[in-house]
DNA sequence: TTTCTATTTAGAATAATTCTAAACTGTTGA
DNA sequence: TCAACAGTTTAGAATTATTCTAAATAGAAA
């Protein structure tokens, strides 16, 4: 019986406390095969068309959220009015090349931020975001 | 003749090459008149509708962006479902507590940013955005 | 005034995302 | 192996923020 290696997608996903349906684990396969990426939820969609795998565009936001929560992607905020989601959940920063929508990461360790006050009280910090926009030119 | 003195906002709009029409008269003088403000279109609707300024959502929408342009206001991203600006547009950055959608200025003189890498080459440094999550707790 | 163009506006249109309720599918226990 | 249940997926409707359109209005200049 021949199958496309999806055991990694499994154990991960179970891992992560989410039962492994062909759709998660498929996606799963997309997201954590290669490289870090970033992706948007159209662009997920377009991708798993485009390969014949049968994944609804509600499942893509659904797993997309799912994913986030159980911490095996962050969402990364730059853009009003697209959402994007990175595989790289480790500590690190962005490029983002406002004409392209198109994210690079920054090292955690090349960049650092001081002097953060203190926040309001009753307050605790829970991520420092930095974005760096660059455009053509 | 009793009027409200807008000719602050009516000299500051020309200055910014801005025809001082009615509705950019009365928003420039909610927006510029105190201390320095996050807004965001429906809030700045809301606030002019309770104040009986006859402005459309429309209208908002638009001078937010024309103030935007001309360097009176700046765009603040932080939520991927909503858009807010900020009327201190000098060197500063936000906390943003995430259950409120409410945001807090940091002075630029407090916090620092370094070792950013060179971005892509043809690509200029267009601002550097630090974002500060916090949340109860 | 008159005229010209920029501006405003109501309401329709768009785009991203979420919701709903019905169909489906992993998983578990017998 | 299989029944049964709870969790998952899905199509399509609904929602939300925002933009667009085209007609009406209002500054500015002569």
């Amino acid at each position: 019986m021949v199958k496309t290696d999806n055991g990694k997608a499994v154990e991960r996903l179970r891992a992560a406390g989410l039962r492994p349906t062909r759709q998660r684990v498929e996606l799963a396969g997309l997201l954590f095969k290669g490289a870090h990426r970033h992706i948007t939820a159209e662009s997920l969609h377009e991708e798993a068309v485009s390969l014949d795998l049968k994944i609804s565009l509600a499942t893509i936001y659904n797993t997309l959220h799912q994913f986030t929560h159980a911490g095996l992607l962050r969402q990364v905020i730059v853009d009003a009015s697209r959402g994007y989601f990175d595989t790289n959940t480790g500590d690190h920063q962005h490029f983002f090349v406002e004409d392209e929508g198109r994210l690079i990461d920054i090292p955690g360790e090349a960049i650092s931020v001081s002097g953060v006050p203190n926040p309001p009280s009753g307050m605790a910090v829970d991520r420092v975001d930095v974005v760096v926009r660059v455009r053509r030119g």
